[in-house]
DNA sequence: CATCCCTTGTGTCGGCGGTCACAGAAAGTG
DNA sequence: CACTTTCTGTGACCGCCGACACAAGGGATG
């Protein structure tokens, strides 16, 4: 992760590369920053560059004419983005920005695609991580035009949370996203997902402490966000 | 598209590999017929084959816990499924049936990533394939937290409508689908697209002969599907 | 032609969830 | 610590759309 040295090494698609074609792409790449909040790229951009996070998280959306937007998913340092247009080479699937603050190396199209086919390995990789995409999407599809908000939200919580580290068998979140995030993710208004919290909370289905939500008994979460909604 | 000589031959992606190689591929695959509204394989089905549609087209869909259906796509003859699984081993992403008899080649998934690496050329069209399938996954997806039912079913009906072979400037469906096809397209209820379409025709946007539609102005249309809901 | 089944049109009703409005809590910031 | 900005909770209202219920075409098929 030392800029010096390596500065791809952490970066998981490109592992297994010889060292100096790794260094020789470091060197290839534009190398950009980028504070909290910033805009990296709107959909529509007409640049193609696949970006590689060295460091910072970033948040892939959609924004409707309106100006409602909706987050597809969020990026980690290690793993790269901007794919969908370096291969295809239509204008940018999606707006991009950052989380946090962070450093991205940007790859030109034409050096990716030579990549993918000097190096089988990555491309498998490349081919899988748009695999995991699709999954991802279809599932989402699905939520939308099958679960009422409550199981979307449950979901979205069940998705987020991790084994408790201090109570056996709980479930916990932490730290809890806004509302306004939360609600971006399962596409439904943030004063909806205010009123399902409280009536989760209300139920012990969740409990709330400051920034941290545990689920203590992850199983009646799972059976409310999967329940028909006509059966409740 | 005979089935001597070269089984293999309008299946767009296999394009330009050596007859002699495709020739030895047909060899390989395990030939079915599927009869229309037959299923071909379920989500969560253990096999992993790719599958070239010969002949027919088929149909994809996800199943709801409460047995609504919704349709992703439909595939044409000529065309190929299954490569997600086939490429990243998990359980099928989607649910496949016959829209119309059909003939497939099935070729497992072994030797599918083998025919990737030794013809880059395909499994450059593989990817692209991948990203056609994202980019219209995330369209739908914003198409859904974004649109209004009217607005979809209209954005559907563009999607359907082809230049008019008789009149200039006017777009024509045919056949039209039927109103289940639709609703399960665009994710309603039959009965909603039902009151849409009469009222599109009501107001001139769509004329009804029988199984075909016609669009005189596309423009007009657009403006609908696209209007914010709160200045109809 | 009669019959059946698939498809389509329309009315009524009720609930989910979006919008607006505002109050209070929390978290930055100088 | 004041002060501002961002978050969170809740009430009121109301429109969209799904569910149910029928009536009325069409096309097949015998």
């Amino acid at each position: 992760m030392a800029e010096q040295g390596d500065p791809l090494e952490g970066i998981a698609v490109l592992e297994g590369m010889a060292p100096e074609k790794r260094a020789e792409l470091a060197r290839e790449c534009r190398w950009q920053t980028f504070s909290k909040g910033q805009s990296i790229f709107d959909k529509e951009n007409d640049s193609r560059d696949v970006m590689f996070i060295v460091s910072g998280t970033v948040n892939v959306i959609g924004f409707s004419l309106a100006g409602k937007e909706i987050s597809f998913t969020e990026i980690q340092a290690g793993d790269f983005l901007g794919e969908v247009a370096a291969i295809d080479g239509e204008p940018r699937s999606a707006s991009v920005s950052a989380v946090t603050d962070c450093k991205l190396a940007s790859l030109n199209p034409t050096r990716f695609a030579q990549l993918l086919e000097q190096e089988p390995v990555i491309a498998a990789r490349v081919m899988r991580r748009l695999t995991t995409i699709i999954r991802r999407a279809t599932e989402r599809l699905m939520d939308f035009t099958t679960l009422n908000v409550q199981q979307r939200v449950c979901a979205e919580l069940l998705r987020l949370a991790q084994p408790d580290p201090a109570v056996a068998g709980a479930w916990s979140i932490h730290p809890l996203p806004t509302q306004v995030t939360l609600s971006s993710r399962v596409g439904a208004s943030r004063e909806t997902v205010a009123r399902i919290m409280s009536d989760l909370a209300k139920g012990d289905l969740i409990v709330r402490k400051g920034r941290t939500v545990t689920i203590p008994d992850r199983e009646r979460l799972e059976t409310v966000a999967a329940r028909l909604s006509d059966d409740n």
